[in-house]
DNA sequence: TCTACATTTGACCGCTTGGTTAAAACACAT
DNA sequence: ATGTGTTTTAACCAAGCGGTCAAATGTAGA
């Protein structure tokens, strides 16, 4: 592959991201792809056999970005209110840079649940640490004692619910966008603060 | 309009739901909605002129279902504590008779973001009576004060999360249908418990 | 400059799609 | 039975889709 080419190659790759993202798998088109790409669509099949590989390429960059990062604070040595902090700190920063990832991640997960299972496998997020943890500290009086599934599942469920379901969070609110960037920033404090106090003995 | 029309067109907006909350919009065809309904693809255009107006008629029907019980239950006199159980308690018991709404709320909702408005701002849920009503109640010492945008949004969150995101949830905590089924359970206690323990003085 | 290979293009193809049409089948009051 | 309006159908259409192909262009070493 020349320079030329992986240039080429990236291009399509973000177009193609952000055609797919915003349109879906089936609304996407090719020659829009293409179009903005800046290239023929007869090159899009040159370097992406068909319109499912490029999918997939394009999915297997965004998963890979999605867990890494859990993984890697879950497994840190971290104290758990540490721990709490930084991944709703984190999460939110890395959601506000993408904000559209978790709608697109949705909506395939729904009309095509086939294919998922590979990367999430190969991520590799092991949430009985977490659980050991939770426990230990339980033990010794510092929280008190819930469920890892579901303290995991509360805590990005906040962070992502905002994203995915902003048309109706923002109308229901009378928020117009400045005051809903402003209400998605307030959001990082009030959720370390509601899941802290939750967690407290 | 005949009594064998109005099944007729029952038919159709069954068959048309059922299609659309599994495929989306763009990925649905009209054929495979005629099919279901046992009728002809011409007869979809006889009721309803267009693919978008067939939309139209499917989402409306849905959205008119969504927003009217927690209207009611946000404006009734009980208490706080009893409010934030019962609302949980519908949501979910809701949610698992529909378990794909919301994925196809999302994705109707980022792919054609048009056309909600109306529907959001008709159902009127009013969120000032909740603020109030937490103001009054942490005046009174009950629970400490939150922002009833925040608690709302963190309540719903933890509803629906478990829906749209499953086969992730699932798959990290590595659950079979029937375990899956048994953790969806138990979450309406656990939110419920996770919510008051975390407003609580 | 010539050669061999990778890259890029415009034109094209078969198929599926949402939508139309004219005629048939039905329902029912007279 | 007949006429009238509604409901249903099979056949059809133009447009748009993903994908293909042969030819043109670029690029490098010999």
């Amino acid at each position: 592959m020349t320079i030329a080419g992986e240039h080429t190659e990236n291009q399509i790759l973000t177009s193609a991201r952000d055609v797919f993202i915003a349109k879906g798998y089936e609304g996407a088109r090719m020659q829009e792809i293409a179009d903005r790409a800046g290239i023929n669509k007869a090159l899009l099949h040159y370097y992406f056999r068909s319109k499912e590989n490029l999918f997939d390429a394009v999915f297997s960059e965004v998963a890979s970005h999605l867990f890494p990062a859990m993984k890697q604070l879950l497994e840190s040595d971290l104290g758990l209110k540490e721990k709490i902090t930084f991944f709703v700190k984190i999460y939110l920063k890395a959601l506000n840079e993408n904000p559209y990832i978790p709608a697109f991640v949705i909506n395939t997960l729904n009309t095509n649940p086939d294919g998922f299972l590979k990367y999430i496998k190969k991520a590799g997020v092991n949430p009985l640490l977490l659980q050991k943890q939770i426990e230990d500290e339980a033990g010794r009086g510092l929280i008190r004692a819930v469920k890892a599934e579901h303290l995991l599942v509360n805590i990005i469920a906040m962070c992502i619910f905002p994203f995915v379901a902003r048309p109706i969070v923002q109308n229901i609110f009378e928020m117009n966008d400045e005051e809903y960037r402003f209400y998605l920033e307030s959001r990082e404090t009030e959720i370390i603060d509601f899941v802290l106090k939750s967690i407290r003995l």
